[in-house]
DNA sequence: CTTTGCCATATGTCAGACAATTAACATTTG
DNA sequence: CAAATGTTAATTGTCTGACATATGGCAAAG
């Protein structure tokens, strides 16, 4: 591991670089110990708070953990799909909040995306994913929900979509863009009306997946897609005449 | 913002958090400047340092850029899709190499997710677009390439593909699936075969999409999926044989 | 043998200081 | 007067040394 820095900039992040390359090429073995921050200032010729910086930017990309104590210090996290996929949530919401992505935009990606899943969930769907599918259609077909609760719940049954596929890497993927668009799906007002229409598009899509044929899946979702990009436009329309009024 | 910490835990963890939900929950504007580090040290009732590890954390996750200077100090990052695709990157390929998935499993995440790229890329490729699929394929295609050279190039190309799909947040969700195979495709040994093949359905692949046909780039992509698998599948069996012996 | 208390080690936090950078202001000079 | 130059204040970056706190291990007491 390189122990010359730069001068001329910030220590903190190039040793965090440095310690963050050793493990990415795993150089520095998961679960393995870190030296102590007395002993990487020393090697890296700099403060103990520097180093403490440094290894702060590292804990929070969640590479490494702390544990105080005799036998404690810093160790390399064995970064599981379920830590990476918060920040990544966290990461893909801002990204579309910040950027002024279109709802088409971020729709039409989020869409194209679960398409991917579909044939995969055919195949491959099990009993509880068909059940949490349900669970999720019953819990948004209640009656008296606010927006935000249906929402919530409507991502929840695309989530158990995109589980369904079997697939860990799909679904650590897929979180981050359909967990995303919540902020964007609660600008929407749902009437009893699309409401209906959503769940019975849900429900064709969970038959479709139980008889394990993805042509009337695709169908289903191709169809929930047109029709949230629709409610989108709507609302798009009326922020617009506001904006102009 | 809330500045009363609870006791008995990392402090500059909960500020950075505080600070973080302020900034997702849009009550620090974009390009707003945070106080400066001797306020937030005294609004929190900590020592300065401590609120340095917290402006580290979250400098770590691009939400904030730090100035020296008088009119200096901590500012709210426009988060970008370039910046946040280089994490994305890291987080992913740590997630492949760390918990062990099969090349099967995130072959086929990668293989589905570009399928899903195919349809939009054929109504949008740009000229441009199409000419970057063959700067690949032309570098790709040079002689005396290593396996290494080559797979950067490969992925270069699946880049291009989902690129010229025309939407900016499939590309970023895209990045982090396609460039965290490349430490597994460099595990394979590319016979000059084998290239010609892979060569050969880029190739096709790229006509399909210039013509503007769905059916058959779909058709080349599902035999440059299968076509890898197999390829993985035979760096297994040596593994496993390796491994037995 | 078990429990208790001490100790060494490591992280977490603090206080105060100096260095380096930068913008704004004041001053000098042509 | 205008331009170049020096000064100052604010702010981040870094260092030093210290104390607080948590935790495993070890030794002595019961």
């Amino acid at each position: 591991m390189k122990t010359d820095l730069d001068s001329e900039r910030d220590y903190s992040q190039q040793i965090a670089h440095t310690i963050r390359d050793a493990i990415v090429s795993g150089d520095l073995p998961v679960d393995g110990r870190l030296p102590s921050e007395s002993d990487l200032a020393t090697r890296f010729n700099v403060s103990r708070p520097t180093v403490r910086e440094a290894l702060k930017r590292l804990a929070a990309q969640n590479l490494i953990r702390t544990q105080r104590g005799a036998t404690g210090g810093a160790f390399v996290n064995r970064l599981s799909f379920e830590q990476a996929q918060d920040h990544m949530v966290t990461t893909a919401t801002l990204l579309l909040s910040m950027n002024t992505v279109d709802f088409e935009t971020a729709c039409e990606a989020r869409f194209a995306l679960e398409r991917a899943c579909v044939p995969l969930a055919c195949a491959r769907r099990t009993p509880a994913h068909l059940a949490s599918l349900r669970a999720e259609i019953a819990r948004h077909g209640t009656d008296g929900l606010s927006d935000e609760a249906f929402c919530a719940s409507d991502v929840a049954f695309h989530r158990a979509l995109v589980d369904a596929a079997g697939n860990p890497v799909l679904s650590w993927h897929l979180a981050g863009a359909v967990e995303a668009m919540q902020p964007l799906m609660n600008m929407i007002t749902f009437t009893a009306r699309s409401r209906g229409r959503i769940i019975a598009l849900h429900d064709g899509l969970t038959r479709a997946l139980e008889a394990g044929k993805p042509r009337p899946a695709l169908a289903a979702l191709d169809e929930l897609a047109a029709y949230t990009l629709e409610l989108g436009g709507e609302i798009r329309a009326r922020r617009g005449a506001r904006r102009s009024s």
